[in-house]
DNA sequence: CCTCTAACTAGTAATGATTACTATTTAATT
DNA sequence: AATTAAATAGTAATCATTACTAGTTAGAGG
């Protein structure tokens, strides 16, 4: 992976925000500093970065992606706002209320390599 | 909610399915009972059934939602084909190796009502 | 340094999942 | 049975994302 102006400023927009942006979001921020930056270059690395095990992608229940740092923490979603708070001090027996929101389901998803998969390589 | 006949079929797919289909897939599978059923239905009512929490949505990691029964479960999605295997019997000390699958990383996502959307009602 | 080339980029067009719209039909209440 | 709000089929539109193309650049090897 070559690393470009384009690549670590998108990079870093994402490490230095805990806004939970979308493509488009960071691709706004982005042209703060590189004002013709595409759109296509955002999303490319977005992914790219994301492959690279450099950021994590969230999805926000609705409809869209959005970019996070690699900090680990866990969500809450709002299923009606789809508004994505940050959960640094998660301990299991406190899931079915965390904090003033009211849980209502929660998901955990392990993500990794299936059996399958793993064979092909 | 009123009870149509391509609301309950629809239902009825998800409810009967270990497949986790998208939108699509439900569309394909009702057209078997009504052939002439529309594509706008099927995502109006997997949305419907989603409010009204008969159902659940998954995100599949790359660019689709799923949809699946309500039966108590978690998910272990492959990041690289996209495969999503249901999880019965996870214990939160196996989270780190779940049978054969190489977990790379876990999520919990906590859903529900957000405070300020609390205020709201 | 200089050359070379695979990887990258900007800009734009295309794709594909999802939503919106409209005229018609239907569930279910009075 | 009459009424009507909600639902439907079919189609058009939207919007997030991806693909494409011609030109640019990072960085490896000489």
């Amino acid at each position: 992976m070559k690393s470009t102006k384009q690549r670590n400023v998108i990079l870093d927009i994402i490490n230095n925000s805990y806004d939970h942006l979308d493509a488009y979001g960071v691709y706004e921020e982005a042209r703060k500093k590189i004002p013709n930056i595409s759109l296509g270059t955002v999303y490319r690395n977005l992914k790219a970065l994301e492959d690279a095990n450099l950021i994590d992608a969230v999805f926000d229940g609705a409809d869209k992606l959005r970019y996070d740092r690699k900090t680990w923490h866990q969500h809450f979603i709002c299923t009606r706002c789809h508004k994505i708070i940050d959960i640094y001090d998660l301990g299991f027996e406190q899931i079915d209320a965390y904090k003033n929101n009211k849980v209502m389901n929660y998901k955990i998803i392990l993500e990794g390599i299936c059996e399958e998969c793993q064979k092909e390589e």
